[in-house]
DNA sequence: CTCTCGTTTGAACCGCCAGTCAACATGACC
DNA sequence: GGTCATGTTGACTGGCGGTTCAAACGAGAG
């Protein structure tokens, strides 16, 4: 460790890289991805990207991951912003409908998991981050519902907040997975209102429409 | 046309290719697969994959479809020759969560419809495929519904059979995943549990135990 | 036996792409 | 200016894998 100071780090090349490979994931397609493009997206050389992440593979994975935290974030600070725990809640639910609202439509990251998943059947390290991942979601879950519950907004008296969530959860995967897939017969629209529905039944809060 | 009669059709080549890539993809994954391997399995040169397929795309499509037809081909089977409803609703539920039951634990069948997923995203004919399939497998949840409903074993008063299916459906999908994806907090019992309990609950049905 | 046609092979072709490497660039520090 | 560490490049390579193709094969027809 010598004494002189770390030099430019103006650019971080690093995050410039991941998020330009989380970007061409997101276009192409996991498997259609191929280092050049990356790389061509950073305006910068193959070998660089080898630079700075040793294989194709260890930036995949980081991709991946770093794609999923930047949307959670995102959520969690909208979310917190919100007084109403109902209001969070409808929010969330809007905002776990993939093509729902223009402005960020979300198809990309349902996309996106969905390469998650199938990476994680066969990588161990992609499983591991996987499972934090979707650990962390389900609990901005129960987290609206256990605020909901100490503000005395939402009932007391019915389930587990976390079983709750895990089985909220579980439907919207499913249920995003089909309006994704642009399913003629479950629209985005269709999917929230039984997203609505379903909510309120499992935590008996009463919706604002 | 000539007169001659159609020779040799003892072995079905195009079906054990089929069959065979299946296994290869089950094994491997979709993105692993070569049509070497497809080739070693069948004990077939690498040149006769193609003089049947014409491209290995072809050939991976028609697989997914072709185990999927499998596995529901099976289920439907069974399911027809059980005489009560709740009996069918519940091993209907069995049948889908991975890894409950040993003799055929579904993992293999959960990871291709992942790989179904990831491709029909930018494949238009796997769009396809996927969609029939997938209503195929929802239909057969409001089927019984209405069986039971018909033999008085339901309760007629509740929501519209195909909305259930699908929104039960939809969860069902969720929660496979996280099984299949080995997560330590939703095992297969759990899944199992919340089947059982949700299914009850919408179709409005007493469980046997 | 021979001709023919569908089947099957195995080698060869060819483009692609992850990863390597030696050289070059830049700027900090002395 | 010289030296050293860190970035950066771009050409190269080695292998892999889908696809092509000419030739062989084999069973039935004549």
């Amino acid at each position: 460790m010598s004494t002189r100071a770390r030099a430019k780090p103006q650019r971080n090349r690093h995050q410039e890289i991941v998020e330009a490979a989380a970007q061409v994931i997101t276009d192409r397609g996991l498997a259609e991805t191929r280092i050049q493009d990356i790389a061509d997206r950073c305006a910068v050389s193959p070998g660089l990207i080898l630079y700075y992440f040793g294989s194709k593979d260890r930036l995949l994975v980081e991709a991946l991951t770093y794609a999923n935290d930047q949307s959670y974030l995102r959520m969690s600070r909208e979310l917190r912003k919100m007084p109403a725990a109902s209001e969070r809640m409808d929010r969330l639910i809007e905002l776990s409908v993939p093509g729902l609202l223009p402005e960020y439509s979300l198809l990309d990251e349902w996309a996106l998991w969905l390469e998650i998943w199938v990476r994680a059947l066969r990588d161990p390290q992609m499983a591991k981050e996987r499972e934090n991942l979707d650990r962390r979601w389900v609990q901005s879950i129960s987290e609206v519902i256990r605020y909901g519950r100490q503000t005395g907004e939402f009932p007391s008296d019915a389930a587990d907040a976390d079983d709750i969530a895990m089985e909220f959860g579980a439907m919207v995967d499913g249920l995003a997975i089909q309006v994704l897939l642009n399913d003629t017969v479950m629209t985005p629209a269709r999917m929230h209102d039984i997203c609505l529905d379903v909510a309120r039944r499992l935590i008996g809060y009463d919706g604002t429409r």
